[in-house]
Parts: C-alpha cells; structure tokens; sequence
DNA sequence: CCGTATTTGTTCGTATGTATT
DNA sequence: CAATACATACGAACAAATACG
C-alpha cells in the first residue's frame, strides 16, 4: 500500500515525464493539488518537497511551483560551488570585488573557489579548465586582456550549451552576449577629465592602460570631453602601457613629456589610483607639488586615495557593491529565477570625488 | 534571520563534523531533539528529513536516527580542493598571502576555496562547516581571535581523526599541535621597539590588538624591550584595542595621553601599518609632524608603508613567503610527503625597515 | 511468543510570516 | 494595498517497525 505523498509525488513526475508540463511550466499551487487529489496541505508539500530535492521542480514563494529544466537534472555537479576568475588577486580593487562576493555567498549556501590569471591568456585557459573539471554551478569572471582578441572565447560558448552560467565583472568579450557587471568607464574618464578642464586645465596627460578594455575606454571618454569643451587634443600627451610594462617607464615618459613642454602641463589623468600616488610620490622628490604645480586626477576611489598627505580626486568604482551583485545574480541565474530574455546587465554610473589632488590650473 | 528547522539542521550537521556523534551512532530520538532544541516535532523532522536526503543520517523506523558512514559521503567531488579560512579578505597581510598561496596552487593540480570569518567564532564555525561539507582534502587557517579560548577547537581535533591535514598562519590555537607558519611576533614588538629606544626615545606608547594572539605577543615584545634596556613602563601607555572598536577609539586615546602628557610623549609603536597611517593623518590634521615631533613604527611593511610622504619605519612581515610556504606544506602533508614527526612549523624572524617615519628623540 | 513501550512514518488541522503580482 | 502562493511552525492522532522484559 503506497502511501498518499507517494502517490501524489509519482503522478506528478509522470506529468512531467509524459510531457504533461513542459520546463519553467507551472505546475498548479499547492491549493490546486490538495483538490486534484483529495489531500491535507501537508501532504502535497510532503510530496513537492522530495520532488524538489529530487530537482523535478522548483518552488519559488510567491509565485508558484514549477516544472525544472531536465537538460540541467542528473548532472553529479559539485556541493554548490562556484567559480571565480580574476585577473590580480592582490590588486586593490580584485580585493574589494571578492570582498562582495564573498559577504553575499556566505549568507546563501555557495561557495567559491579563487583563481587569478595575471592578466595572462594562457593562464586563463588553465584556470576555466580547472574549474570546469570541478562542475562548479557557475562562473564569475574578469576577463583577462579584454581589449584584445580572446582566444578562450570557445569555452566560453561551450558553457552556454552545457547550461553554467556565468557573469563578466569590469570588461566584456565583445564577441560574448553574457550578461555583465561594469561601470561606464568612457563617462567615468569623461567626468574626470571634464574636472580637469572646468578647473582651467589645457596640457593634460591621459595614462591608459592598452590592452584591457577599461583603458581604451577611459582613454574614449578622455578624448571626448576635450572635444565637447573646445580644448584641443595633443596626441603625445596620451601614455599608454601594458601589463607587462615596469612602472619606470611611466615615470620616463612623463619626465620626458615636462622636459619638453615645461611649462605647459598642468594636469595628469592617471588610469588608477596606485599609479596616480606613484606619480604624486615621484613628483614630491623633483619638488612638484600637487595640486599647486600639477592637479592629478585617479580612477577607483581606492583606500589609497586618503592614505597619503595629498587626498586624491578620484572617480569612484563601486567596487563592493559590483561583487555582492555579482554574487547575487549568479544565484539568481543557477536557482532559475532569470530567465534568458531578463538577463538585465549592470552599468553602473561613475561620479568624481572632488578631493585635494587637484586645482585650478595656474595661469 | 535563519528559521529554526535550518538552526537544528545545521547544529545537527556540525555535531557530525565535530566528531561528537560517530557513524552509526543515535544522533537521539525526535523527542530529545525536539527537547534540546525546544521546538515541535514537525520541525525537528523537516530538519532530520533534509539532513537526511543530504546524506548526512539515516533513519530507521521503530529504532531512531543515526549519523551516517562519512567515509561513504559522496566522496566523487572537491577534486584536490583545499579549503582556506582567513579573518579578513580584504586585508591588505591578507590578500598577499592568498597571493601567496594561489601561485603555488597554480603550479600544481589544486585549487582552493576562499572563505573569511571577519574575526568572528560563530562565523568560523559556518566556514569550518561549508568546507568540510565539501570534502576538501585539507585546510589552511588563519585563526580567528586566537587569544581568547576558541569553542571551535573539536573541529579540529576531528579533522586530525579524520586524515584531514590543516595548518595555522599567523597565530595558532595553543591547545593544538598543528603545524604552523607563524613570525616571531614578540621579536617584531622587541626589534620595533629597541630601534625607538635606541634614537633616544623613553615615552612610547604601544598599540595592540587584545583579541588575537599577535598583537599580545607584539606587546610582549614591547615589554621586554623596555625592561632590556632599563626604560620604565609606564602601563597608560599601552592602548589596547578589539576588532570590532571604532578607530576613533584609538584616535581618542590618543589625543587624551598627547594632552596629559604633553611634552613627554615622543613615539609610538602602532600595532600595524594601516592604525599607523591613520594616527599620522590625523596627526597631519593636528599640525603634530611626523617624525619631528613624534616617531611612527608601524608592522607589516605593506605597501602602505610607502604610500605617504612619511615613509613608515616598519616591521617586514613575510606575507607572500608565508602563503607560499603554507601552500607548499599542505600540499606535501596531503600527499604524504611530510611524516607526522618531520611536521616542521616555520617561524620567520623579523626584520625591521628603517624609512622616515622615525628620528632622534628631541631633548 | 506476547504485550507494551519506544521510535519513526503518515496524515490532518490551524495559524502566521513573507515574497510576488 | 489587497490577493495570492509558498514558507515556517505548532499541535494532535494514528500507523508501523523495533526493542525488551
């Protein structure tokens, strides 16, 4: 004599197996299931509740019961485990994003496993192997080298067929229609700029880093708001550098740039904060100040920004927050409750923190 | 809030992991738990039930409820996974030995799971739980508030029980004796200390955490280098503080023995970097100059250290090595190649980088 | 072997909380 | 804001398997 949950529970997976209900169908409410089958609400929860470990359906509250995606079902997938991809671990910003993802998972069940790529491709490429061998539930990843043709691209589609989600932070492939955590870099190196030239500023070096997306970008916004305030812009100002690049060559190219036009430049835009102090900590020893001499504008708000005894004008990356939202979306995207057609990528809006780093330009 | 049926299961859970319950042994009857816990039957059973789907018990009709076969548990998953516990991510010591340990994983077949216990027990407990739920084949911890007697030592023991190889950083459990990278903190505090001594200096006020043990081994070391070189302590001068105290606390105290003792205090030993840099801004504020009228030593020699146009005098912590190290040993204690008596803790000694946050004592 | 107490399994009822529409 | 649907929680009763004197 079967007893009635189970009854009710393998009706419902014939429903399911018959094709009664197809994937993210809804199955009826638990009210609806007491009538069908003449049972206490105890029951039917008895009942969908083993089918939902079971993964034959999923509940969500509020809405209802629904039949799960077989293709997903079966798969002897790792406990809950999900799989992160930076380029630096150590970098100031890297820290603050895991920080996020970290203080949103640990309020759920899932877990992370780190790995950094050094903003190298090959390395990328042994890290999504390594993960993938893993069957984490999902990725998150920075794309590494953004600017640049990605070779891993493949993985990436691969993982779409087999149904892992997974989320860009900071840059995309453009090849790839993933949903994406980033900020308006263009705008964000358009404000900064814009700050500079408001404050009378004319010769204005940009920094940009070339082989990520992030600095051509910034370098974008750089470049249009000389063009919406009417300033003139000088090619040779632009410094652009890669990865691998040690910072001296930065401090060379800058000296070299004050050598020949002595008295004409008087601000910098630096990709980030760490090579915005860099600059500012060279500059105290050849006796420039700032902001009296030169204004210097960062990227990031980082905790550098008001670490030294010049605070640093800086435009705010919502480090933190990009994280937690990252974490959250990529349970959203695991458990079923995004649909494909949602996926709503994130932008988020820069601002400038006006701080002491920079002033009006000297006449 | 979590709900009180997840409350039973997750106790439940870790008194398997604690090895307080051994396989096959009664977890005790529904009535017990409902007893323990004080809660209704219903709840206990929809925790027993969960649990047991989980595989974590078994249940037998008319005999009770048991602890399921560990060893059984679904071993398929956490591929050579090792599972890391920090106190803070996004520490700055931190991130670089996670840097440390993720390039010594890279260049093996492991890979590791982060998780952070923001100095918080019941949270250590949480993390303890997750990674063993997931099989790991090892651990690397940094203890949380090592000074004060840690409930979560059982964890530990078990592990030991079990096979599963862990070591300390930074600070290790004393009733444990698991093998261990640690600096020699009371050194640190001496060396620190000595060098402020030496340039004349005889008020000092230390700064410590009270709440883990390198800060109590620091002030140690602060101690024996008063007593060393014939200086007098004077108890006032030591300000102790806990991880979850403002910063402003300190900045208080501070300015209370600044105005007490107004002429007589020329230094200060500041726990680490990051409280050092603070009290020289705000010293900056209070037109009080760095190393002119009073000297700075911070610890860590972090990067911060050279962030500010006071360049910190600071104790070298080897951070990167240390991660690296930690990395290397666990892997070789997995895979069997360090015998239980060759188990070699490494203490690293500490150097001192003099920069210019210190001078002569004014006369 | 029987009977009883114990322990888990099934089922119903009821109330309140929380997320979604 | 109200209605809907799932989530959590308490209580009660009876059934079935087991243990033990």
């Amino acid at each position: 004599m079967k007893s009635k949950y189970v009854m009710v529970k393998d009706e419902i997976k014939s429903w399911i197996l018959q094709g009664k209900v197809s994937p993210h169908e809804k199955i009826g409410t638990e009210n609806d299931i007491m009538e069908i089958f003449d049972v206490s609400r105890h029951t039917v929860r008895q009942a969908i509740g083993d089918l939902e470990k079971e993964g034959w359906i999923y509940r969500w509250q509020g809405k209802g019961t629904f039949c799960a995606d077989q293709s997903k079902r079966s798969k002897s997938h790792s406990y809950k485990t999900i799989g992160v991809i930076t380029t630096y671990i150590s970098e100031y910003i890297f820290s603050s994003i895991i920080r996020g993802i970290e203080s949103y998972l640990s309020s759920t069940d899932y877990m992370f496993i780190l790995t950094s790529t050094n903003n190298n491709i090959e390395k990328e490429k042994k890290c999504i192997d390594s993960i993938l061998a893993r069957n984490v539930d999902a990725i998150i990843v920075e794309p590494t080298k953004s600017a640049i043709y990605n070779p891993n691209i493949n993985y990436y589609l691969n993982m779409e067929t087999n149904n892992i989600p997974y989320v860009m932070l900071n840059a995309l492939y453009p090849q790839l229609q993933a949903p994406s955590l980033t900020m308006d870099e263009e705008q964000g190196g358009y404000i900064a700029t814009e700050h500079l030239i408001q404050l009378g500023h004319k010769k204005i070096i940009g920094i940009f880093k070339a082989d990520d997306l992030q600095g051509v970008n910034r370098m974008n916004g750089f470049i249009r708001a000389h063009r919406a305030h009417n300033v003139p812009i000088i090619p040779g100002l632009i410094i652009s550098y890669n990865t691998e690049d040690p910072r001296e060559k930065i401090q060379n190219e800058i000296i070299h740039l004050f050598n020949n036009h002595k008295y004409d430049i008087t601000a910098i835009f630096s990709y980030n904060d760490a090579i915005a102090l860099y600059i500012i900590n060279f500059f105290r020893e050849l006796n420039i100040n700032v902001p009296e001499d030169v204004s210097v504008v960062g990227y990031d708000d980082s905790y550098l920004a008001e670490m030294s005894e010049v605070k640093l004008t800086s435009v705010i990356h919502p480090k933190r927050t990009m994280g937690l939202d990252a974490a959250k979306l990529i349970v959203d995207l695991i458990e079923g409750k995004q649909q494909g057609s949602q996926l709503q990528s994130v932008i988020y809006k820069p601002e400038l923190v006006v701080r002491t780093s920079t002033a009006t330009a000297k006449t």
